[in-house]
DNA sequence: GCATAAGGTAAGTAATACTCACTTTTTAAT
DNA sequence: ATTAAAAAGTGAGTATTACTTACCTTATGC
């Protein structure tokens, strides 16, 4: 689904592009709807012929971008054997993706949150996917034997996603470059043994 | 600062718990200013004698639950004497917050993100005093011998804040009920042993 | 070659955050 | 007590902006 990007109309096309480069440099809500139409070269109101509101659009353009990152993340993953291969796979791709698609990891990490809609979208449909592979990895390791069994495999996704998504946001809000080795490294190391004296 | 309840002028005062109220059942952006005027019983035109714009009364809420939530978890700590007391006491109180102080919760983890004066804002220095909290206790930890040294203190705090962060959003988010021991539990064991089979 | 649908336009509307000139109340010094 | 001045509060008005609607234009299939 959502792949035939040879029949979209070209308006369309113009008016994602729009954003994703007005997003470059500010967030989304000081964008103006007229000052979209005025990047894509259309007129304000053919936005409302595609996209249902603002936000929808917005969520379009994040749904099409995290459909190339989570084959990325699987292309990656599928390469590794072992399981802390993979979690490791996961989590570097993961912070690399962050590090150098400042747009997507800005509108996943701060925009969408705080709009009610966004949990109904397709969008948060590749998120539900997204987080539904660090979950097959973990249970993965539970199964083998890799990992301790006492925890909730949920919790552990949770704690894993937050811990990704925290470590890179001041670097996304701040505009910072982010170390991808150094926080992908110390993450895997705490994770792997906790933070107790090394053993 | 900011203490004396005393001297506030009781618009202002008026003000504010209307928009705690209106924010028990909506988002920040759906709570128009005619509404909070109308339910702090002034007129729209109060609000921005007091208040720059919008978004500062929302910071200036924010600032005041926060200096409550951060004396709360100081005075949990304080009753602590070993290093993993003080940080499960950290762990466990946040999470206590946010499963009971919905408002609060929702602003932190979900509003304010997105705004961006808000970490220009006096709201966002209570944000630096509880992040710094978490730092005391890792630096107390890795000077104790405690943690292990080979992990640098601020990636460690944004790994945890970021677990804990996570670990409770979606139960905020869909206003589901939170297991606080739960969360707080399985947190502090991951973080003290790692996801490796139990020793 | 024409009907039909898809692509695109332009002017208009309602909502809403914010302003400003003004009035009322409180405070404090003579 | 009187009054000046500062603080508290009002309410009508404005500019912006997301969104609508009726209309035009271009492509497509039969």
């Amino acid at each position: 689904m959502a792949v035939p990007s040879r029949k979209q109309p070209p308006g369309r096309i113009k008016i994602m592009q729009a954003l994703r480069l007005l997003m470059e440099e500010q967030g989304f809500d000081a964008i103006t709807t007229a000052e979209i139409a005025r990047v894509a070269g259309v007129t304000e109101g053919l936005i409302y012929k595609y996209f249902k509101d603002k936000r929808d659009l917005l969520y379009q353009v994040l749904e099409e971008m995290f459909e190339g990152v989570i084959l990325r993340i699987r292309a990656r993953m599928d390469l590794e054997k072992d399981i802390f291969g993979r979690l490791h796979a996961f989590i570097d791709e993961t912070v690399a993706v962050y590090a150098t698609q400042r747009v997507f990891a800005r509108i996943i990490l701060i925009e969408v949150r705080s709009l009610p809609d966004f949990f109904t979208s397709r969008a948060y449909g590749c998120v539900r996917v997204y987080s539904r592979m660090l979950q097959g990895v973990l249970e993965e390791g539970m199964a083998s034997g890799d990992f301790r069994q006492d925890l909730d495999v949920r919790f552990l996704r949770d704690i894993l996603l937050g811990a990704i998504e925290h470590t890179c946001l001041w670097g996304v809000l701040f505009h910072r470059e982010l170390d991808v080795a150094g926080v992908a490294g110390q993450l895997i190391t705490v994770v792997r043994e906790g933070i107790g004296p090394s053993t």
